[in-house]
DNA sequence: TAGTGGTCTAGACCACACA
DNA sequence: GTGTGGTCTAGACCACTAC
């Protein structure tokens, strides 16, 4: 027989009785998203720790008024998230390491500033240019075509960081310079409407020349880290090509992973 | 009225209804993830061009004798992948770029093979050492505790490409030094039942010693890529963790991101 | 044998985009 | 308006795990 309300059972498994979900029906955000919330906020809280289980979803559902779809979809951006895992036959589980940033395709001023390092940046060059081979390739405009290039140094705490050559196709925006130095470009971006889908990305490293030693304040020949980046919009058009050299005394980029499934 | 079987609107958008979708009922493989890896490959040919719209989700679900959820999951998967966008209110499209890897928790054995590099590994060094104070705080260990090391040089083309100094839990497997000269690390992990789940990296640059010159055929002073690796398994235990140099001249992290939404 | 997540169905109503 | 995807429901059966 089924045990409903069979409390000599104690099981130790579900922590997840005591919390207090509260789901707002009258509220645009959708249940399921308020529920992965709430879940999310009980492990970041230690209310659930790693290892618990979260107890089956069909009783997880019938508790909270919901149906087991809209559980299992909240409970399923978790699992894409990397804080929970399912065992079939066993039950879900939070994980038990700290997961916290997926690698996001974010930019360096906003890297910078969720550090807490007050990034500044000084526009070096703001202006349209004929588009050399490797960029019309990238942007996938005609070579010799009008692009923007954008050079910029990035530092923090007044010391150089990183400097950043960027070309965008010439119709998106036109990019005030002063604007460019209060703010980051993919923040400027994102303003203008053109919201960033996928980009490809190269991370190497070089010996810094002469006139890159000087403008970062290296010696020449330092070792510098360097990214190339095409990020593209929604629609698939190329949206940004940029070059960027970092000082790697002083910048490394650092992300969390998920396995592919 | 409903416009059904009005063929006079000659609607342009849809690709798909020329496509011959075959599910297997009868087959373990999930009707959702058919469906999605018949829309993968078409796409993959070019059937569906960048641009095209699929049509409308409860058409398509008639159409194939699905119900509407289960296409959605199969588009949605795709979604996931980046090979197609939804616009509420328009449709959901083919993506114009070509997106192909998403960042993935590679071993660089495997991305060398990929790439048909034949790549060849010799071991330096395979033993028990007491953990330091580094390598027991990423593994989660007591200092001093017996962990594997691991100090292997990897090459193709018979010269060097990197060398990679991993720690591994005493208690998880022994590896042959054999296997180690054959194939990668992450391979014999999986190959012992340890599924990785997530793991937490950091790229950086920094100017070779003159003992990594030596081992890597660089003049002391060059440019060296640097990644710190620890990974988990699904349970959330560290697996493993690494520090990887690689020669700048001769390799370089690629990979394709999506944006987080 | 019992319990779990994995898959699937057949509907429903809503919010948003575009003409 | 009309059509689209976004969300949600209330069931069902299956496959796997553990006991």
């Amino acid at each position: 027989m089924a045990k409903t309300g069979d409390r000599s059972r104690a099981v130790p498994g579900s922590p997840l009785d005591a919390l207090p979900f509260a789901l707002d029906r009258t509220s645009p955000v959708p249940l399921y998203y308020q529920l992965a919330q709430q879940l999310e906020s009980a492990i970041e809280h230690g209310a659930l720790a790693p290892g618990n289980l979260l107890g089956n979803e069909i009783d997880l559902s019938a508790r909270l008024g919901l149906s087991r779809p809209t559980v299992r979809q909240a409970i399923q951006s978790l699992v894409d998230k990397g804080l929970l895992v399912r065992r079939r036959g066993v039950g879900t589980q939070v994980v038990h390491s700290q997961v916290k940033r997926p690698l996001e395709l974010s930019s360096l001023y906003d890297d910078l500033e969720t550090a807490g390092q007050g990034p500044t940046t000084h526009v070096l060059r703001n202006e349209r240019v004929p588009a050399a081979a490797d960029v019309a390739a990238a942007l996938g405009v005609a070579e010799g075509s009008e692009v923007i290039v954008l050079e910029r140094l990035r530092a923090t705490h007044g010391q150089p960081v990183a400097f950043l050559c960027n070309y965008l196709p010439p119709d998106l925006l036109d990019l005030g310079t002063q604007r460019l130095e209060s703010t980051g470009l993919y923040r400027l971006l994102r303003a203008a409407g053109i919201t960033l889908h996928s980009a490809r990305q190269t991370i190497g490293a070089r010996s810094a020349t002469a006139e890159e030693a000087a403008l970062l304040a290296e010696k020449a020949g330092a070792a510098l880290l360097t990214m190339q980046r095409t990020a593209y919009d929604d629609t698939g058009r190329p949206a940004e090509y940029g070059t960027h050299v970092y000082r790697a005394s002083r910048y490394a980029f650092d992300f969390q992973l998920l396995v592919r499934v």
